[in-house]
DNA sequence: CAATCACTGATCAGATTGCGCAGAACGACC
DNA sequence: GGTCGTTCTGCGCAATCTGATCAGTGATTG
């Protein structure tokens, strides 16, 4: 299988993810190549589904919600998972959910105001009918910030 | 307190998160306001963190990394997080960690090429010293993919 | 060998950016 | 009521960037 990026794309997605604000001409000088070979990478690694965007990345703690946590939801077995995870999309503290190994559960990231608004916030979650219990870690502290980057030098090393 | 932000700014950034590649005119043309009122905006959204920043969004799944886990980690309790955090940031696959209540310990989230690839990663995981204990859960489906967009409609309705 | 593909370097018209400015609207304050 | 500070507007300019295209070149493939 061919590689899904190689060592440019690299370049050029780590460039991008350092200074996003520069344009493809900018881009083009620093990476020593012409312009068109960046607008095609960049056109081809968006096809590809490497780069699925571009949108702004919004600090939930900079809008007030400081409190993050995760929470693993019990879910009654008649149903299904689909009409949970439409009533979590409805919350918009709920930022992401996974169904996770171990019995038909979901894991889903919440954040809140406070430790008082995350009650609130659970509350709402197990108000729906599906859901059996809802056990819940509070993170403390964010010890390793999301990020991809380096994977993307793995996977062209990789090959 | 003065809201963090405003409606304007809610509509900024949804037309940015929806089309993300338009620029600060084509913006302003669709908010129907002036171009600098935007550009300020913008600076001012940048400026307070609310707007962490612009970089290409990856996805590991395009790039190969279609296993996605989280796993518990029991620390020991001698020597700390950080030395632990610091070995897993030198993990490419371990794309964010944080520490949870219940006994000092950390939840990371990690991807892998495969099941057999995943228990390379936890395995080079537990490697280190200072980690006692993993445990596993595997993602079996993305119920609610990452999403911050109705936070900030609700941050701005709150006030 | 010929075809295919990616990269280069260049051109072109049109659009966008960064920047500054004067005026108007708005709320806060005295 | 008058004044101030902030924000938004609408405008203009020079400089830059974009999207598109084209011919030439080197590498790879069948």
């Amino acid at each position: 299988m061919t590689p899904t990026v190689d060592e440019l794309d690299v370049r050029l997605v780590e460039l991008l993810a350092a200074e996003p604000r520069i344009g493809v001409l900018e881009a083009s000088r620093r990476l020593k190549v012409a312009r068109g070979t960046v607008q095609a990478r960049l056109d081809r690694l968006v096809a590809r589904g490497v780069i699925k965007g571009f949108g702004p990345e919004l600090d939930p703690a900079a809008l007030g919600y400081g409190v993050t946590a995760f929470v693993t939801l019990e879910i009654r077995q008649s149903g299904g998972h689909d009409p949970v995870a439409a009533h979590l999309s409805t919350i918009p503290e709920v930022l992401e959910a996974y169904t996770i190994t171990g019995g038909g559960d979901l894991l889903c990231r919440i954040v809140a105001r406070s430790n008082a608004d995350l009650q609130r916030v659970i509350d709402e979650i197990v108000s729906y009918d599906g859901i059996v219990r809802a056990s819940t870690l509070i993170a403390l502290a964010e010890q390793l910030p999301y990020r991809t980057l380096p994977l993307v030098g793995k996977a062209a090393r990789h090959g």
